[in-house]
DNA sequence: GGTTAAATTATTGTCGACAATGTTACTTTG
DNA sequence: CAAAGTAACATTGTCGACAATAATTTAACC
Protein backbone atom coordinates (compact mmCIF):
# COMPACT_ATOMS: atom_id res chain seq x y z
CA UNK A 1 0.00 0.00 0.00
CA UNK A 2 1.22 3.72 -0.88
CA UNK A 3 0.05 5.15 1.90
CA UNK A 4 2.03 3.01 4.38
CA UNK A 5 4.74 2.55 2.66
CA UNK A 6 5.52 6.22 2.24
CA UNK A 7 4.86 6.28 6.02
CA UNK A 8 7.68 3.89 6.41
CA UNK A 9 10.47 4.83 4.05
CA UNK A 10 9.64 8.80 6.11
CA UNK A 11 9.74 7.45 9.30
CA UNK A 12 12.76 5.20 8.51
CA UNK A 13 14.62 8.50 7.30
CA UNK A 14 14.62 7.51 3.91
CA UNK A 15 12.35 10.46 2.98
CA UNK A 16 14.68 12.88 4.92
CA UNK A 17 13.29 15.37 7.30
CA UNK A 18 12.30 18.59 5.63
CA UNK A 19 12.46 17.71 2.01
CA UNK A 20 9.95 18.45 -0.13
CA UNK A 21 8.09 16.04 -1.61
CA UNK A 22 7.70 16.00 -5.12
CA UNK A 23 3.87 15.03 -6.24
CA UNK A 24 4.66 14.00 -10.07
CA UNK A 25 8.10 12.24 -9.55
CA UNK A 26 6.30 10.08 -6.28
CA UNK A 27 3.33 9.27 -8.48
CA UNK A 28 5.93 8.24 -11.20
CA UNK A 29 7.66 6.01 -8.73
CA UNK A 30 3.95 4.16 -7.40
CA UNK A 31 2.96 3.90 -10.85
CA UNK A 32 -0.10 5.64 -9.83
CA UNK A 33 -2.17 8.78 -10.44
CA UNK A 34 -1.49 12.36 -8.40
CA UNK A 35 -5.09 12.18 -7.41
CA UNK A 36 -4.89 9.24 -5.49
CA UNK A 37 -0.98 10.29 -4.12
CA UNK A 38 -2.78 13.30 -2.98
CA UNK A 39 -4.94 11.14 -0.76
CA UNK A 40 -1.97 9.10 0.59
CA UNK A 41 0.03 12.64 1.62
CA UNK A 42 -3.35 13.91 3.28
CA UNK A 43 -3.55 11.26 5.91
CA UNK A 44 -0.12 11.45 6.05
CA UNK A 45 -0.34 15.19 6.94
CA UNK A 46 -2.98 14.11 9.44
CA UNK A 47 -0.31 11.44 11.10
CA UNK A 48 1.85 14.56 11.53
CA UNK A 49 4.43 13.25 9.44
CA UNK A 50 3.63 15.49 7.11
CA UNK A 51 3.51 19.19 6.41
CA UNK A 52 1.62 21.39 3.61
CA UNK A 53 1.42 24.98 2.43
CA UNK A 54 -0.86 25.63 -0.21
CA UNK A 55 0.38 26.11 -3.84
CA UNK A 56 3.73 24.58 -2.26
CA UNK A 57 3.07 21.37 -1.55
CA UNK A 58 4.15 18.50 0.79
CA UNK A 59 7.62 18.67 3.41
CA UNK A 60 8.37 15.92 5.76
CA UNK A 61 8.42 17.56 9.18
CA UNK A 62 11.14 18.76 10.71
CA UNK A 63 12.32 17.33 14.43
CA UNK A 64 13.56 19.40 16.94
CA UNK A 65 15.37 17.86 20.29
CA UNK A 66 12.77 19.99 22.27
CA UNK A 67 10.18 18.73 20.40
CA UNK A 68 10.91 15.51 21.16
CA UNK A 69 11.27 16.57 24.85
CA UNK A 70 7.26 17.53 24.32
CA UNK A 71 6.28 14.63 22.86
CA UNK A 72 7.89 12.55 26.20
CA UNK A 73 5.77 14.62 28.32
CA UNK A 74 2.61 14.62 26.56
CA UNK A 75 3.13 10.87 26.38
CA UNK A 76 3.90 10.95 29.99
CA UNK A 77 0.05 12.34 30.43
CA UNK A 78 -1.79 10.51 27.91
CA UNK A 79 -0.03 7.12 28.67
CA UNK A 80 -0.58 7.26 32.44
CA UNK A 81 -4.16 7.90 31.33
CA UNK A 82 -4.40 4.94 28.83
CA UNK A 83 -2.73 2.59 31.31
CA UNK A 84 -5.07 3.10 33.95
CA UNK A 85 -8.07 2.27 31.62
CA UNK A 86 -5.69 -0.71 30.28
CA UNK A 87 -5.88 -1.94 33.68
CA UNK A 88 -9.73 -1.70 33.97
CA UNK A 89 -10.50 -2.58 30.66
CA UNK A 90 -8.15 -5.18 29.29
CA UNK A 91 -9.63 -8.80 28.68
CA UNK A 92 -7.05 -12.09 30.35
CA UNK A 93 -6.70 -12.98 26.02
CA UNK A 94 -5.14 -9.06 26.12
CA UNK A 95 -3.14 -9.60 28.91
CA UNK A 96 -1.92 -12.69 27.48
CA UNK A 97 -0.95 -11.56 23.84
CA UNK A 98 0.77 -8.72 25.52
CA UNK A 99 2.81 -11.14 27.85
CA UNK A 100 3.76 -13.02 24.91
CA UNK A 101 4.87 -10.13 22.69
CA UNK A 102 7.32 -9.26 25.75
CA UNK A 103 8.57 -12.74 26.06
CA UNK A 104 9.25 -12.20 21.81
CA UNK A 105 11.19 -9.07 22.96
CA UNK A 106 13.15 -10.87 25.78
CA UNK A 107 14.08 -13.74 23.38
CA UNK A 108 15.62 -10.70 20.69
CA UNK A 109 17.24 -8.99 23.42
CA UNK A 110 19.15 -11.98 24.50
CA UNK A 111 20.48 -12.51 21.02
CA UNK A 112 21.35 -9.56 20.25
CA UNK A 113 22.40 -7.37 23.32
CA UNK A 114 24.07 -4.03 21.93
CA UNK A 115 21.62 -3.67 19.20
CA UNK A 116 19.17 -1.28 21.38
CA UNK A 117 16.83 -0.32 18.62
CA UNK A 118 15.17 -3.14 17.72
CA UNK A 119 14.51 -3.02 21.28
CA UNK A 120 13.35 0.45 21.01
CA UNK A 121 10.74 -0.34 18.38
CA UNK A 122 9.21 -3.70 20.36
CA UNK A 123 8.75 -0.66 23.19
CA UNK A 124 6.95 1.07 21.24
CA UNK A 125 4.42 -1.98 20.31
CA UNK A 126 4.37 -2.80 24.25
CA UNK A 127 2.88 0.66 24.41
CA UNK A 128 1.21 0.22 21.54
CA UNK A 129 -1.14 -2.69 22.93
CA UNK A 130 -1.35 -0.82 26.26
CA UNK A 131 -3.06 2.20 24.35
CA UNK A 132 -5.24 -0.31 22.32
CA UNK A 133 -6.11 -2.00 25.58
CA UNK A 134 -7.09 1.13 27.17
CA UNK A 135 -10.32 0.94 24.58
CA UNK A 136 -10.77 4.51 24.34
CA UNK A 137 -10.74 5.88 20.75
CA UNK A 138 -9.34 9.51 21.51
CA UNK A 139 -6.33 8.03 23.06
CA UNK A 140 -5.90 5.29 20.89
CA UNK A 141 -6.18 8.04 17.56
CA UNK A 142 -3.98 10.49 19.43
CA UNK A 143 -1.08 8.06 20.55
CA UNK A 144 -1.04 4.99 18.57
CA UNK A 145 -1.91 7.05 15.32
CA UNK A 146 -0.11 10.75 15.40
CA UNK A 147 2.26 10.36 17.95
CA UNK A 148 3.79 7.00 17.72
CA UNK A 149 5.11 7.65 14.14
CA UNK A 150 6.67 10.95 15.26
CA UNK A 151 8.42 9.06 17.96
CA UNK A 152 9.78 6.21 15.87
CA UNK A 153 10.95 8.71 13.37
CA UNK A 154 12.83 10.40 16.38
CA UNK A 155 14.27 7.15 17.08
CA UNK A 156 15.52 6.41 13.82
CA UNK A 157 16.44 9.89 13.30
CA UNK A 158 18.87 10.16 16.44
CA UNK A 159 19.32 6.66 17.18
CA UNK A 160 18.30 5.47 20.68
CA UNK A 161 20.92 3.06 21.48
CA UNK A 162 20.25 2.92 24.82
CA UNK A 163 22.10 1.41 28.54
CA UNK A 164 18.51 1.18 29.56
CA UNK A 165 16.87 -1.32 27.42
CA UNK A 166 17.58 -3.95 30.51
CA UNK A 167 15.41 -1.75 32.93
CA UNK A 168 13.04 -0.18 30.71
CA UNK A 169 12.40 -4.10 30.04
CA UNK A 170 11.60 -5.09 33.89
CA UNK A 171 9.35 -1.93 34.20
CA UNK A 172 7.72 -3.78 30.99
CA UNK A 173 7.04 -6.50 33.38
CA UNK A 174 5.70 -4.41 35.93
CA UNK A 175 3.19 -2.65 34.26
CA UNK A 176 1.62 -5.67 33.17
CA UNK A 177 1.66 -7.08 36.82
CA UNK A 178 -0.25 -4.37 37.82
CA UNK A 179 -2.41 -4.09 34.67
CA UNK A 180 -3.69 -7.77 35.58
CA UNK A 181 -4.06 -7.31 39.03
CA UNK A 182 -6.38 -4.41 38.28
CA UNK A 183 -4.50 -2.08 39.72
CA UNK A 184 -5.27 1.23 37.58
CA UNK A 185 -3.78 3.83 39.72
CA UNK A 186 -0.04 2.17 40.27
CA UNK A 187 -0.13 0.68 36.68
CA UNK A 188 -0.84 4.51 35.93
CA UNK A 189 2.38 5.85 38.19
CA UNK A 190 4.78 2.92 36.92
CA UNK A 191 3.73 4.56 33.35
CA UNK A 192 4.45 7.77 33.94
CA UNK A 193 7.43 6.78 35.69
CA UNK A 194 8.75 4.49 33.01
CA UNK A 195 8.43 7.68 29.91
CA UNK A 196 9.60 10.18 32.49
CA UNK A 197 12.76 7.98 32.84
CA UNK A 198 13.15 7.39 29.19
CA UNK A 199 12.50 11.15 28.52
CA UNK A 200 15.91 12.00 31.02
CA UNK A 201 17.55 9.31 29.27
CA UNK A 202 17.08 11.05 26.12
CA UNK A 203 17.84 14.58 27.55
CA UNK A 204 20.96 13.11 29.14
CA UNK A 205 22.35 12.27 25.61
CA UNK A 206 21.08 14.93 24.34
CA UNK A 207 23.50 17.59 26.72
CA UNK A 208 26.57 14.98 25.83
CA UNK A 209 26.13 15.77 22.25
CA UNK B 1 -14.15 29.07 2.44
CA UNK B 2 -15.55 24.93 1.73
CA UNK B 3 -13.67 23.56 4.71
CA UNK B 4 -14.36 26.54 7.27
CA UNK B 5 -18.20 26.62 6.31
CA UNK B 6 -18.53 22.89 6.25
CA UNK B 7 -16.84 22.82 9.75
CA UNK B 8 -19.21 25.49 10.99
CA UNK B 9 -22.21 23.62 9.88
CA UNK B 10 -20.91 20.21 11.21
CA UNK B 11 -20.27 21.61 14.73
CA UNK B 12 -23.44 23.42 14.80
CA UNK B 13 -25.55 20.52 14.00
CA UNK B 14 -26.68 21.78 10.72
CA UNK B 15 -25.51 18.51 9.48
CA UNK B 16 -26.65 16.14 12.05
CA UNK B 17 -23.96 14.02 13.59
CA UNK B 18 -24.07 10.35 12.01
CA UNK B 19 -25.00 11.59 8.85
CA UNK B 20 -23.16 10.27 5.44
CA UNK B 21 -21.85 13.31 3.51
CA UNK B 22 -22.48 12.51 -0.27
CA UNK B 23 -19.67 14.02 -2.41
CA UNK B 24 -22.21 14.50 -5.12
CA UNK B 25 -24.41 16.55 -3.78
CA UNK B 26 -22.20 18.93 -1.42
CA UNK B 27 -19.77 19.62 -4.61
CA UNK B 28 -23.08 20.57 -6.41
CA UNK B 29 -24.04 22.74 -3.58
CA UNK B 30 -20.28 24.30 -2.93
CA UNK B 31 -20.05 24.44 -7.12
CA UNK B 32 -16.84 22.82 -6.72
CA UNK B 33 -15.44 19.57 -8.44
CA UNK B 34 -14.91 16.85 -6.07
CA UNK B 35 -11.83 16.28 -6.37
CA UNK B 36 -11.48 20.09 -4.31
CA UNK B 37 -14.39 19.25 -1.77
CA UNK B 38 -13.15 15.71 -1.21
CA UNK B 39 -9.47 17.54 -0.04
CA UNK B 40 -12.02 19.42 2.43
CA UNK B 41 -13.45 16.65 3.71
CA UNK B 42 -10.46 14.74 4.46
CA UNK B 43 -8.63 17.56 6.46
CA UNK B 44 -11.69 17.65 8.37
CA UNK B 45 -11.75 13.78 9.00
CA UNK B 46 -7.73 14.75 10.17
CA UNK B 47 -9.92 17.53 12.40
CA UNK B 48 -11.56 14.47 14.19
CA UNK B 49 -15.13 15.34 12.73
CA UNK B 50 -15.80 13.08 10.45
CA UNK B 51 -14.83 9.22 9.47
CA UNK B 52 -14.23 7.62 6.29
CA UNK B 53 -14.79 4.16 5.47
CA UNK B 54 -13.35 2.47 2.45
CA UNK B 55 -15.71 2.33 -0.71
CA UNK B 56 -18.65 3.73 1.79
CA UNK B 57 -17.78 7.49 2.14
CA UNK B 58 -17.75 10.45 5.00
CA UNK B 59 -19.34 10.10 7.88
CA UNK B 60 -20.29 12.80 10.56
CA UNK B 61 -18.71 11.31 13.91
CA UNK B 62 -21.01 10.11 16.34
CA UNK B 63 -21.35 11.45 19.74
CA UNK B 64 -21.47 9.86 22.87
CA UNK B 65 -21.33 11.24 26.71
CA UNK B 66 -18.65 8.93 27.84
CA UNK B 67 -16.67 10.15 24.73
CA UNK B 68 -17.52 13.96 25.92
CA UNK B 69 -15.94 12.86 29.23
CA UNK B 70 -12.82 11.07 28.10
CA UNK B 71 -12.41 14.47 26.22
CA UNK B 72 -12.44 16.31 29.01
CA UNK B 73 -10.00 13.94 30.70
CA UNK B 74 -7.63 14.59 28.39
CA UNK B 75 -7.79 17.68 28.17
CA UNK B 76 -7.14 18.40 31.96
CA UNK B 77 -3.90 17.04 31.14
CA UNK B 78 -2.94 18.77 28.54
CA UNK B 79 -4.01 22.01 29.17
CA UNK B 80 -2.60 21.83 32.32
CA UNK B 81 0.27 20.90 30.66
CA UNK B 82 -0.35 23.98 28.22
CA UNK B 83 -1.53 26.52 31.05
CA UNK B 84 2.03 26.28 33.14
CA UNK B 85 4.13 26.49 29.48
CA UNK B 86 1.89 29.29 28.93
CA UNK B 87 2.52 30.87 32.23
CA UNK B 88 6.67 30.63 31.04
CA UNK B 89 6.62 31.31 27.59
CA UNK B 90 3.38 34.17 26.77
CA UNK B 91 4.42 37.34 26.32
CA UNK B 92 2.76 40.63 28.16
CA UNK B 93 1.40 41.59 24.80
CA UNK B 94 -0.51 38.43 24.64
CA UNK B 95 -1.51 38.57 28.55
CA UNK B 96 -3.05 42.12 27.81
CA UNK B 97 -4.62 40.86 24.88
CA UNK B 98 -6.30 37.81 26.86
CA UNK B 99 -7.43 39.92 29.39
CA UNK B 100 -9.23 42.12 27.41
CA UNK B 101 -10.67 38.97 25.81
CA UNK B 102 -12.37 38.52 29.39
CA UNK B 103 -13.24 41.56 29.89
CA UNK B 104 -15.81 41.55 26.70
CA UNK B 105 -16.90 38.23 28.24
CA UNK B 106 -17.97 39.92 30.84
CA UNK B 107 -19.83 42.64 29.32
CA UNK B 108 -21.76 40.09 27.24
CA UNK B 109 -22.51 38.06 30.22
CA UNK B 110 -23.87 40.64 32.41
CA UNK B 111 -26.33 41.50 29.34
CA UNK B 112 -27.16 37.98 28.47
CA UNK B 113 -27.08 36.40 32.11
CA UNK B 114 -28.95 33.05 31.08
CA UNK B 115 -27.86 32.89 27.58
CA UNK B 116 -24.97 30.40 28.54
CA UNK B 117 -23.70 28.67 25.56
CA UNK B 118 -22.05 32.43 23.67
CA UNK B 119 -20.41 32.21 27.36
CA UNK B 120 -19.14 28.90 26.80
CA UNK B 121 -17.75 29.84 23.51
CA UNK B 122 -16.27 32.83 24.78
CA UNK B 123 -14.56 29.89 27.17
CA UNK B 124 -13.27 28.16 24.29
CA UNK B 125 -11.88 31.05 22.80
CA UNK B 126 -9.86 31.92 25.99
CA UNK B 127 -8.81 28.13 26.37
CA UNK B 128 -7.40 28.70 22.65
CA UNK B 129 -5.66 31.70 23.48
CA UNK B 130 -3.77 29.99 26.06
CA UNK B 131 -3.09 26.62 24.58
CA UNK B 132 -1.33 29.10 21.79
CA UNK B 133 0.49 31.57 24.43
CA UNK B 134 2.06 27.78 25.44
CA UNK B 135 3.89 28.12 22.05
CA UNK B 136 4.45 24.49 21.85
CA UNK B 137 3.09 23.46 18.55
CA UNK B 138 2.23 19.81 19.56
CA UNK B 139 -0.26 20.97 22.49
CA UNK B 140 -1.55 23.55 19.70
CA UNK B 141 -2.04 20.95 17.40
CA UNK B 142 -4.36 18.36 19.50
CA UNK B 143 -6.29 20.84 21.11
CA UNK B 144 -6.76 23.78 19.31
CA UNK B 145 -6.82 22.08 15.65
CA UNK B 146 -8.14 18.58 16.76
CA UNK B 147 -10.81 18.54 20.02
CA UNK B 148 -11.82 22.19 20.62
CA UNK B 149 -14.09 21.62 17.37
CA UNK B 150 -15.27 18.51 19.09
CA UNK B 151 -15.67 19.85 22.07
CA UNK B 152 -17.83 22.55 20.44
CA UNK B 153 -19.93 20.23 18.45
CA UNK B 154 -21.03 18.46 21.79
CA UNK B 155 -22.01 21.88 22.93
CA UNK B 156 -24.21 22.59 20.51
CA UNK B 157 -25.32 19.01 20.76
CA UNK B 158 -25.97 18.36 24.79
CA UNK B 159 -26.58 22.04 25.26
CA UNK B 160 -24.33 23.03 27.84
CA UNK B 161 -26.53 25.97 29.04
CA UNK B 162 -24.99 25.76 32.88
CA UNK B 163 -24.93 27.42 36.35
CA UNK B 164 -20.83 27.26 36.49
CA UNK B 165 -20.73 30.50 34.12
CA UNK B 166 -20.26 32.68 36.90
CA UNK B 167 -17.62 30.65 38.42
CA UNK B 168 -16.10 29.33 35.29
CA UNK B 169 -15.42 33.05 34.54
CA UNK B 170 -13.75 34.37 37.74
CA UNK B 171 -11.76 30.67 37.47
CA UNK B 172 -10.26 32.18 34.29
CA UNK B 173 -9.46 35.02 36.19
CA UNK B 174 -7.48 33.74 38.46
CA UNK B 175 -5.67 31.37 36.10
CA UNK B 176 -4.71 34.76 34.20
CA UNK B 177 -3.26 36.37 37.51
CA UNK B 178 -1.48 32.93 37.90
CA UNK B 179 0.21 33.00 34.36
CA UNK B 180 0.72 37.10 34.77
CA UNK B 181 2.83 35.82 37.82
CA UNK B 182 4.73 33.41 35.92
CA UNK B 183 3.52 30.81 38.15
CA UNK B 184 3.32 27.86 35.91
CA UNK B 185 2.78 25.36 39.14
CA UNK B 186 -0.10 27.09 40.53
CA UNK B 187 -1.32 27.90 36.40
CA UNK B 188 -1.49 24.06 36.17
CA UNK B 189 -3.03 22.98 39.08
CA UNK B 190 -5.78 26.00 38.30
CA UNK B 191 -6.47 24.76 35.18
CA UNK B 192 -6.83 21.04 35.83
CA UNK B 193 -9.12 21.61 38.64
CA UNK B 194 -11.16 24.31 36.15
CA UNK B 195 -11.97 22.12 34.03
CA UNK B 196 -12.38 18.67 36.18
CA UNK B 197 -14.94 21.43 37.63
CA UNK B 198 -16.47 21.46 34.52
CA UNK B 199 -16.47 18.00 33.52
CA UNK B 200 -18.05 17.26 37.07
CA UNK B 201 -20.65 20.08 35.82
CA UNK B 202 -21.27 17.92 32.77
CA UNK B 203 -21.83 14.43 34.66
CA UNK B 204 -24.24 15.82 36.74
CA UNK B 205 -26.54 17.19 34.61
CA UNK B 206 -26.10 14.25 32.70
CA UNK B 207 -27.18 12.10 35.42
CA UNK B 208 -30.40 13.99 35.61
CA UNK B 209 -31.24 13.20 32.19
C1' DG C 1 -46.04 -13.75 0.11
C1' DG C 2 -41.37 -13.85 1.55
C1' DT C 3 -36.63 -14.71 0.39
C1' DT C 4 -32.87 -15.08 -2.55
C1' DA C 5 -30.57 -13.73 -6.93
C1' DA C 6 -29.70 -10.76 -10.64
C1' DA C 7 -29.78 -6.37 -12.81
C1' DT C 8 -29.89 -1.57 -12.35
C1' DT C 9 -28.63 2.59 -10.23
C1' DA C 10 -25.82 5.54 -7.42
C1' DT C 11 -21.52 6.48 -4.98
C1' DT C 12 -16.69 6.31 -4.20
C1' DG C 13 -12.04 5.64 -6.29
C1' DT C 14 -8.85 6.65 -9.99
C1' DC C 15 -7.22 8.80 -13.95
C1' DG C 16 -5.34 12.29 -17.33
C1' DA C 17 -5.82 17.14 -18.84
C1' DC C 18 -5.96 21.94 -18.11
C1' DA C 19 -5.64 26.28 -15.05
C1' DA C 20 -3.39 28.85 -11.50
C1' DT C 21 0.49 29.56 -8.90
C1' DG C 22 5.37 29.31 -7.74
C1' DT C 23 10.23 28.72 -9.30
C1' DT C 24 14.00 29.26 -12.21
C1' DA C 25 16.65 31.09 -16.02
C1' DC C 26 17.42 34.60 -18.97
C1' DT C 27 17.52 39.22 -20.57
C1' DT C 28 17.68 43.93 -20.00
C1' DT C 29 19.08 48.09 -17.72
C1' DG C 30 21.46 51.06 -14.56
C1' DC D 1 28.81 43.41 -13.07
C1' DA D 2 24.67 43.57 -10.11
C1' DA D 3 19.84 43.95 -9.77
C1' DA D 4 15.39 44.05 -11.37
C1' DG D 5 12.12 42.62 -14.57
C1' DT D 6 10.43 39.17 -17.69
C1' DA D 7 9.82 34.94 -19.92
C1' DA D 8 10.05 29.90 -19.73
C1' DC D 9 9.42 26.07 -16.96
C1' DA D 10 7.79 23.09 -13.25
C1' DT D 11 4.55 22.18 -9.58
C1' DT D 12 0.26 22.41 -7.24
C1' DG D 13 -4.84 23.05 -7.66
C1' DT D 14 -9.08 22.01 -10.06
C1' DC D 15 -11.92 19.82 -13.21
C1' DG D 16 -14.85 16.29 -15.72
C1' DA D 17 -14.87 11.44 -17.21
C1' DC D 18 -14.43 6.63 -16.53
C1' DA D 19 -13.71 2.31 -13.46
C1' DA D 20 -14.64 -0.20 -9.34
C1' DT D 21 -17.42 -0.89 -5.58
C1' DA D 22 -21.66 -0.52 -2.77
C1' DA D 23 -26.79 0.14 -2.45
C1' DT D 24 -31.22 -0.40 -4.41
C1' DT D 25 -34.63 -2.18 -7.11
C1' DT D 26 -36.57 -5.70 -9.73
C1' DA D 27 -37.32 -10.42 -10.91
C1' DA D 28 -37.53 -15.22 -10.12
C1' DC D 29 -38.21 -19.05 -7.30
C1' DC D 30 -39.73 -21.70 -3.39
Amino acid sequence: MVFTDLRQRIVEGNISTGSKLSEPELAKYYEISRSTLRDALSRLEGSGLLERKANIGYRVVTLSTGQLLEIFRVRESLEGMACRLAAQNMTSKQIEDLKQLLEVHNQYKSLQQGQAYIQEEGDLDFHFCIVMGSGNKLLIRLLCEELYYLVRMYRYQFGMASPRAKRAFSEHHHIIQAIEDQDGELAEILMRRHISASRKNVEKRMNTL
